[in-house]
DNA sequence: CCAGTCGACTGAACCGGGTAAGTGCGTCGA
DNA sequence: TCGACGCACTTACCCGGTTCAGTCGACTGG
């Protein structure tokens, strides 16, 4: 089956390509009768306009682009990607756009397909995430003015558009929950510390644990991974001083440590008591269901994904401050093992 | 920042357009010298191949696409399709293919995005999921000759490659294993019946309960979703004559179906014995762990994406058969209570 | 010594639309 | 009756690569 040009449509109807082309996109400058002849022509054979010819004279291609740098199977397993994406693709879906995904091995290579998206106009802007500490993908983006929404904490980096939540606020909100139960030893299972958000949720947990006068934080860092959640849990849980609580930087290394709890003969929440971030359907099926930082991460996307839209449109966009997660406690948490916490209370 | 183009590169290097495209291309046609002059002027100056250019003279989009016809939301809860795609991802991202979703609403919308997308070149291929007993998405890929991978079970539609696992036989499996703890009693949820797969399950569950003298299948349909999965089960067990296992048609029907057990005061396995299909975490981790029909979802995906590849690329390509799934016992089944089940045991 | 061949390269057409500039024609006002 | 104007189109070139048919010069062989 042969495409359809408009060369075709024009023969067929009689008129020059010119003339055909305004006709199929509203334009002046032809006859209403000319035009719905035309439509009608185009309809009857099938036309499709080819993308790679609009594009070619400055079109925009309808999709926006997202690398993951992470394995590709770890996808199926993070609940936070999948309820992201889906959220961004709900926003996209509404407006015909498409979402491309690239999945990569190393910032290098992202950074080459940011250059290639690029060169090739295979989309009209990015979303970025999991920024680092200092990101060299935030200067490229900007030197290749290509449309960006940098999901998460962008810091001072003037320039780009950011969706991002406080997560300083979160922190706050529970470690205060978990003062107030008469914990004053809380622990925390951090996320790779080169990301930015982690760097500022760690200053915001140790800023507050002086604060509220809690044994020195102490913050282990992981790569997210459920295995590596797990060896982070093992270490706290058998060290001297174990602590009575424990922050986990998501839900797949909380459950991964309610697990290794159960495992050690410890019961949570009597003997120590996990919060999770983020607050999948996981986190309420285990036993007991874990009491989490909850955010709508589909809406977060969903933001992103708008914000995304106004700066390809040309709209003046500024970073958008997103919900708060706020702490949903359940089953996972209660008070210290006698003698362990807060005598006062 | 202007993009260079090969004319730019043409001037810089004092030859021709062609010369350039023959040097860049690997073409013969230009002397080894002029070659890598102008790869090193490309270079410095970062040119990058304009896809829309390429693509205009029939060049591939080393893209793949893919369209869901759910909601997006879905997409963040369902671990199916995650883990499908992240499997789909994980070859396409080793081959720097990229992965273009998009979420349509109804049918008529999945046929105009294959059309468009055939129209503008803009993928080289596209995988097919949920086929329907009879879906007029094949016509339509067959019409428009876009190499198409389906991901199922395909039946007789000759012309189409897919990649497909025997459900029929985990179906009996599960019911062989079920009959031999003494279960005569069983029902079943399934997904929603115009689809392709969920007619062969059912076709499979009826006979084999027929087999082995099981009471009447009974088989209500669902859309997957946990809300309807929790209906069905309502609806079983408080009919009169309550079925002492039950087999689910995805894990999220069959967790929520756990719960409704707990809370009409039921038992598992002891009340009922309960089996989901697909192996998610999710059925590790609730209490009772759920029985379940396993299968590698993201090598599935892979292996529909390599062959996806090998059509594209012109090879002769055949359905090819994955894994089967199998059955994974856990704690949620048993044998069925004294006085329901087969009493000969 | 000259036809033939080959390698290196040029020029131009081509892909399928978008669009600025130009043309022909009917209409209107003076 | 003539020029001005505007509509409805046509013409032609642009976008940035690919590719095919030449061209030109050097080398080869008989």
């Amino acid at each position: 089956m042969k495409r359809p040009t408009i060369a075709d449509i024009a023969q067929l109807a009689g008129v020059s390509k010119g003339a055909v082309s305004y006709a199929l996109n509203g334009q002046p400058g032809v006859s209403e009768s000319t035009r719905r002849r035309v439509l009608a022509i185009a309809e009857e054979i099938g036309w499709n306009p080819n993308g790679a010819a609009r594009a070619l004279s400055g079109a925009p291609s309808n999709t926006v682009g997202m690398v993951l740098r992470r394995p590709a199977r770890i996808l199926g397993v993070e609940p936070f990607f999948m309820e992201l994406i889906s959220g961004v693709e709900a926003e996209l879906a509404a407006r015909s756009y498409a979402l491309t995904l690239q999945v990569v091995a190393d910032q290098p290579a992202e950074i080459a397909v940011y250059r290639r998206w690029w060169g090739e106009r295979r989309v009209d802007g990015v979303l970025v995430c999991d920024l680092g500490v200092d990101d060299p993908r935030i200067q490229v983006l900007k030197e290749l003015t290509l449309p960006t929404v940098v999901v998460g904490t962008l810091g001072k980096s003037a320039g780009l558009v950011s969706v991002w939540s406080d997560d300083a606020a979160a922190v706050v909100e529970a470690v205060e929950y978990l003062s107030a139960l008469g914990h004053r030893h809380i622990a925390r299972v951090g996320g790779l510390p080169e990301l930015r958000h982690t760097a500022a949720r760690t200053e915001a947990f140790e800023e507050v644990c002086r604060r509220l006068d809690v044994a020195p934080a102490l913050t282990i860092s992981t790569d997210y991974t459920g295995e590596d959640g797990a060896r982070a849990t093992r270490r706290l849980l058998s060290s001297r001083q174990r602590p009575t609580a424990i922050l986990y930087d998501n839900d797949v290394m909380a459950i991964a440590g309610l697990a290794v709890a159960h495992e050690m003969g410890l019961s949570v929440p009597a003997d120590v008591s996990l919060v999770a971030w983020d607050d999948s359907v996981l986190c309420q099926l285990v036993h007991p269901p874990l009491t989490a930082l909850s955010r709508d991460i589909p809406a977060y996307g969903g933001h992103a994904a708008l914000q995304l839209l106004d700066v390809i449109a040309g709209l003046p966009a500024v970073s958008v401050q997103d919900e708060t997660a706020h702490l949903i406690p359940r089953g996972s948490t209660a008070a210290p093992p006698p003698g362990r916490g807060d005598q006062t209370r």
